[in-house]
DNA sequence: CCAGTGCGTAAGTTGCCACTAACGGTAAGT
DNA sequence: ACTTACCGTTAGTGGCAACTTACGCACTGG
């Protein structure tokens, strides 16, 4: 989640978004250089939202499911609990006006 | 987007999760001073992910439902895309073994 | 009107992180 | 074996952002 942060890595989880990639791909059209792409690579997959696979002497890079999967729940239950809150916020605004 | 990149105001969005609550309040129980917690909520007011309402000399906040939900229809776009991916190269891999 | 409370803001400092440059390592082609 | 392509790692640096301290403002109660 913290992995999230960074203008760059989100610029890499996009050009992931459709299927995968390899790294000189990937930092083709990135504003910052080759090992940089590489260091941003280490952080995503360490927080579990990438995969590689070896391929000759490339490594392709995707969007790692469960990891991503993990991230969207949490998310789905936050807003949840917001959105709950906010109606329970609203009724009670709504008792208001009936004294 | 990139408000949530720092784990202090991901701990105040976590606090506001069930409801309104104070700047002092939210403060204390935060490892950081109460003016951080007002820069950081500066922040997340601009990405419009909180709100704030006056009330006497306090001023309660809390999460914005129009700006978390944009971020959250960004989520699940992604999300798909990434999802369709997937089963597309599954997909692929599968027709590889066919010949 | 005068404390006291609750916040926001400005200024200044420190630590961290994203970046580049240089190097090394592996795989494939000739 | 030599070369080339592709990539990860390390060391070192610069800039930014999160933090504290000090200050000023708005509101409330006496």
């Amino acid at each position: 989640m913290d992995a999230l942060g960074d203008g760059t890595r989100r610029q890499i989880l996009e050009r992931l978004r459709r299927g995968p990639m390899a790294v000189g791909e990937l930092a083709q059209g990135l504003p910052v250089s080759r090992p940089a792409v590489s260091q941003h690579l280490r952080v995503l997959k360490g927080a579990g939202l990438v995969a590689e696979r070896r391929d000759g002497t490339r490594r392709l890079y995707r969007v790692d499911t469960d990891g991503l999967a993990e991230v969207r729940e949490y998310f789905e239950s936050f807003w949840a609990d917001v959105l709950a809150a906010f109606e329970a916020a609203a009724e009670a605004e709504a008792e208001m006006e009936d004294e």
